[in-house]
DNA sequence: TCAAAAGTGTTTGCAATACACCCATGC
DNA sequence: GCATGGGTGTATTGCAAACACTTTTGA
C-alpha cells in the first residue's frame, strides 16, 4: 500500500495515548515504553502516536496498542481529550487518551517502531513522566477506580480462571485500600456474575482456592434488566 | 488583529461541539441554533465551531458560546470526543463534545456567525439533529444524569434563589422521573450544601415557598474532607 | 371557603459494616 | 505439627423508601 493512500494519511495534529492497566504479582501496573525520538527521547512515556484519516480514535488506539504489545481484543474505553496548547514542545498536538486493561501473562512485549524498549512498571512506584503524561495516567487511574465500582472490569486483568482472593487483591490495588474478605465475597457472589468450578488451584503449600469463572451472559441478562450494581 | 496572526488560525479537522441545558418553566431544555450554511443548511444543531491554534478546548467552547448566546461563567464539562470517519460530510472533522448548565434568564441569545438563529428546544419533545448531533447529546444528557447524582451542579441552572420545590422540579426533569418530596428534601438539607434565607416567594396565590441559596463554601469544605454523595 | 402548593415525621426493610475462628494443604 | 492462606455466619447500624395530613396564602 502507497504512502499516498488516504487510507494512511497521518492527522498530524491528533495523537492517542493509551494507559494500559495490568496485574501481575499481586500489584497493578502500567505500560511503558522508551522513547526512541526526540522530544523525550529516553524517557519512559505512555505508548501513543498520530492518528490516520481512514480510523476512528478507537482503532487507532487498537492499533497503537497492536504495534507496540501484540495487544488483542482487549477493554479500551476513552478518557478524556488534552489539549493544553504547549504540551507538546514541536508543534500543537492534542492528545485523546484510552484506558485499556490486558493481562500482561496474555500477551508478551515488543517495541514499537518508535521506542527502544517497553515494560510493565508498578504503579505505585514512582514514575517520571514526560511532557503532560502524569496528568493523562493521573486521569486514567482515576476513571478505572470508578469503573472498577460500577462495571465488571477487571476480569480483563485476570486468566479466565481466578480465585475469589486474586479477583479481591486486584480490586485492593485498583482502589488502593483494604477491604473486609468476607464482606466482598458476599457482595461479588450476589451478583451472580461468576461460575465456581470444579477446579482448584495446585501446587500451593496451603489449602487450594476455588476456582470461579465471569459469567458475561448472566452479567448481560443482568444489565439488560437495568440492573446495576456498587462494589 | 490580522488573520494570519498565529493566535487566529483554527484548526480546521478538529470542532468542538457544545450541548448547553437550561431550566425554564419547569422543564429542561437545549439551545440549538439554525445553520447558516451547507451541510445541514438550516436544520437546528447544536452550537459549535472549529478550534485556534492558540486555544485549548475548554477556551474553544467558552469562546463558541460567547459567540451564540452572550453566555458567560458558565458550568462547562468535556463530555467525549466523537471520531466516526464520516461524521462530518465534507472532510474528515473530529468533535470534541462539551456539556455546558445555562440559567436561560440571565443570558439573551443572539445567533453567531454561522446560525441565523438560536433557540431553546425542550429536551423531551423530539429533536431532528444533523450529523451525529443526536449522539452527541444523548452522550451529553447521559453524563448530566450521573453528574446531577454526584455533584452540586444544577445550581447553575437556577436563579441564585430559589425554592425546594424549584430544585426538586430540575432533578425531576434531568432525571426523566418522579421522586418523593419529603425524602428529597430531607436528602438534600441533611448535605448542609444549602443556605435557608429570611426571604418567602412573592405574589404566588398559595402559601409561599421559602428560599435558598447554594453554599459552595460549605460544599468545598465538605469536598475536601473527602465526603461523597449520592442523591 | 376554596384551590394550590408548602411544609413536615415515622415506620420498615435492606444493605453495608464489623468482626474471629476452623479448614485444608505442603513442607 | 506448623505455617500459610482458604473459607465461612451473625449481629448491628445506618440509610433509603414508603407514606398522608396540616398550613399558608390569594382569589
Amino acid at each position: 500500500m502507497e504512502l499516498t493512500n488516504v487510507s494512511k494519511q497521518i492527522i498530524k495534529n491528533l495523537s492517542v495515548d493509551c494507559v494500559v492497566f495490568g496485574f501481575e504479582n499481586f500489584e497493578l501496573e502500567v505500560l511503558l515504553i522508551k522513547r526512541k525520538l526526540n522530544p523525550g527521547k529516553d524517557s519512559w512515556a505512555l505508548p501513543g502516536g498520530f492518528i490516520l484519516k481512514s480510523e476512528t480514535l478507537d482503532d487507532a488506539a487498537v492499533r497503537l496498542l497492536e504495534e507496540t504489545s501484540n495487544v488483542k481484543n482487549i477493554y479500551l474505553e476513552q478518557v478524556h481529550t488534552f489539549s493544553k496548547t504547549d504540551r507538546f514542545p514541536l508543534r500543537r498536538v492534542i492528545s485523546v487518551a484510552y484506558l485499556a486493561l490486558v493481562n500482561p501473562e496474555k500477551h508478551s512485549l515488543k517495541p514499537g517502531i518508535d521506542a527502544t524498549d517497553v515494560k510493565w512498571q508498578k504503579v505505585k512506584d514512582p514514575i517520571d513522566f514526560p511532557f503532560d503524561h502524569q496528568e493523562i495516567f493521573d486521569r486514567a487511574l482515576n476513571q478505572l477506580r470508578k469503573r472498577v465500582r460500577t462495571k465488571p472490569i477487571g476480569f480483563e486483568l485476570l486468566p479466565e480462571k481466578f480465585s475469589l482472593t486474586q479477583l479481591q487483591n486486584l480490586y485492593e490495588s485498583i482502589l488502593g485500600e483494604e477491604v473486609d474478605k468476607r464482606n466482598y465475597r458476599k457482595r461479588i457472589l450476589s451478583l451472580k456474575m461468576l461460575v465456581p468450578l470444579n477446579e482448584y488451584q495446585k501446587g500451593v503449600s496451603h489449602r487450594a482456592a476455588r476456582l470461579y469463572k465471569f459469567d458475561s451472559k448472566a452479567f448481560k441478562k443482568l444489565k439488560d434488566e437495568g440492573f446495576n450494581f456498587q462494589l
